[in-house]
DNA sequence: AATACCCGCAACCGCCGTGAC
DNA sequence: CGTCACGGCGGTTGCGGGTAT
């Protein structure tokens, strides 16, 4: 039995948006806020699917959007997020106040794309094209490259094993402890962190996991994750756990931080 | 001026993860 | 534990404007 269909398409409107229905949606999320998509059109008296609104909303609505041409330093932002999470256009997003997912990823596929194959560079590998076509080498580091990402082996392994992990609840979050390393023993010279914690405005004393990638040109050698409490809110993250003795003072991404604070990169 | 073609972007589609029941 | 509703995400489509012929 397949699912029912979010809405009754039959009787919606599709295409483009008119005035009239963006200023409906605008005026009904400004007084009742976002959420309940699936009942807002009703309830906002417009014939569009819920999916449709909250599209409309986030990618073209928003206030918060800035619009316009992509600058030169988003440019480069853009293609260093992407060569370390591909194709996490949302993950992506987070990282540039007032881009869309959607917005990012048209701009890769219409210019950046284009853009990198001129200058000889794989868009999807973010190597020379040359070398990415001659080595068994290569199909080890993108499967790797990939594993960094978002849809990782890592998370894939982590979560198979959750049920046999100890867990607790705190403030109705589970806690979990574990530290994995993978197989692949290169030395680092690129530490990712990625954490995952309660919404910051609730984080102060409460504890939070982090992940840990450790690269080299492009290689993951070993990942960890760890249960952390959090430290005073005035010195933020950065520097709160430091496992690796070689955790020198990398400029992640330009962002001057030898680690990738991820609870940074929520939607604004 | 008319037509064909190209390109960018808004919107849609379908799948997935999660939480409620 | 299975089912369902819902929100979110990434891939794809197709319209409309711009450019070339």
């Amino acid at each position: 039995m397949g699912r029912s269909p979010c809405c009754e398409k039959e009787h919606m409107n599709k295409g483009a948006w008119t005035k009239e229905e963006d200023e409906r949606l605008v005026s009904y999320i400004k007084s009742h806020g976002e959420g309940c998509w699936r009942s807002l059109p009703r309830a906002a008296g417009l014939l569009r699917c819920g999916k449709s609104c909250r599209l409309r909303w986030i990618n073209y609505l928003r206030p918060d959007l800035k619009r316009g041409n992509f600058t030169h330093d988003e440019d480069e932002l853009i293609v260093k997020l992407h060569s370390l999470l591909g194709n996490k256009w949302s993950l992506i997003a987070a990282r540039l106040p007032g881009r869309t997912d959607n917005e990012i990823k048209n701009y890769w596929n219409t210019h950046i794309k284009r853009k990198l194959l001129s200058k000889g560079i794989d868009p999807a590998t973010h190597r020379a094209i040359n070398e990415a076509k001659n080595s068994d080498l290569k199909k080890k580091e993108d499967q790797i490259v990939k594993d960094v990402s978002f849809g990782s082996k890592f998370e894939k392994t982590e979560k198979s094993r959750d049920q046999k992990q100890n867990k607790h609840i705190r403030n109705g979050l589970v806690c979990k402890e574990e530290r994995v390393v993978v197989e692949e023993n290169i030395c680092p010279d690129l530490n990712l962190e990625l954490r995952i914690s309660p919404p910051w405005q609730n984080q102060s004393h409460d504890p939070y996991t982090a992940s840990r990638f450790y690269m080299e040109n492009g290689m993951e050698c070993s990942s960890e994750t760890v249960k952390c409490q959090t430290e005073d809110s005035s010195s933020i993250s950065y520097s709160s756990i430091d496992i690796s003795s070689s955790n020198v003072g990398y400029d992640f991404l330009g962002l001057k931080t030898r680690i990738l604070d991820f609870r940074s990169l929520e939607m604004k």
